[in-house]
DNA sequence: TCCACTTTGAAAATGAATTTCAATTTCAAC
DNA sequence: GTTGAAATTGAAATTCATTTTCAAAGTGGA
């Protein structure tokens, strides 16, 4: 089931697409790996889209555009979006992966209505924050940290 | 493989242990289920435990026990103990479930290492507000939320 | 003791994630 | 532009934790 979404920035420029294409594309090189169309494909659909996105969600929204693109490949470029930061995955803690895309997006995190399956975005300078604080602390070098909150949202509860 | 722990707990005496045993049989009473030997075993096992157990790591300590107690036993009280607030399961986002007991537990977050898999709990009351906090803001209805940090631990970077 | 209902656990099923492999495509070198 | 080594693709197979099934055994109220 698709997201509902509350986000900070609703609309993606063409030359930050562009400018996105261009990360992609210089990680490719960086590791060897090559360009394709379908990789091209799946980059435009994901980042058009403002939603947290599962695999096979990704995979439909794909196929209107080439149905000869397969899971497997928007399964693959996925993690490739992930490597060079244009993606992060998002665990909703409902079974399955998401993927949001992170290209020129502010540190935010998601409370989640455990029955329908929507979230709301939020923004937290605090939780930042902690993060450092608490690896100084216990002498962790922290990389990342996640913070979600579960609730049920106003509609769900009537 | 079994996690490292700082807890603010170190012990649990026979009274509280007995006392634990007296929450699970008294849930079992109210939704009209039975007292088994392997339900009593299996919960002994775990809250003597420090550790956040995955179902198999637990399954092999409750059989060292009873050699014939199966999986499945061991998987479907896990959610009985859930279900009565003597456990509940955190997510270390390593592709197995764990869980913890949380009978007599200050409320706490995990960093983990993400080289070893050991971890290191700590508190933050400004954690447990925020999630009230943005609840109000947004009109969700929270219950619970989720709080982990990933880095690596001292011994790993050397 | 009886008996309806629950539990048990081995095995099967599920389902998302991941890997395999043969056919196809890319791209750097010529 | 041609070539060919190396990467890509995608359908199908595999993996693996989790969950369900079902027949046999156990529980506990009457």
């Amino acid at each position: 089931m698709p997201q509902k979404r509350i986000d900070d920035q609703p609309h993606l420029s063409p030359q930050m697409v562009r400018e996105a294409q261009g990360l992609l594309h210089g990680h490719l090189k960086r590791v060897g790996l090559k360009q394709t169309a379908q990789r091209d494909t799946i980059l435009h659909t994901f980042i058009e889209t403002r939603d947290h996105l599962s695999i096979d969600e990704l995979h439909r929204l794909v196929q209107k555009k080439d149905a000869r693109i397969g899971y497997t490949t928007v399964y693959r470029t996925l993690k490739l979006l992930a490597e060079c930061g244009l993606a992060s995955e998002v665990a909703f803690h409902d079974g399955i992966a998401r993927y949001e895309h992170q290209y020129n997006r502010r540190s935010h995190h998601h409370m989640v209505c455990t029955e329908c399956g929507g979230s709301v975005e939020f923004f937290s300078r605090e939780v930042d924050e902690l993060e450092k604080q608490i690896g100084r602390k216990h002498n962790y070098l922290t990389t990342r940290h996640t913070f979600q909150i579960y609730g049920r949202c106003e509609d769900c509860r009537k």
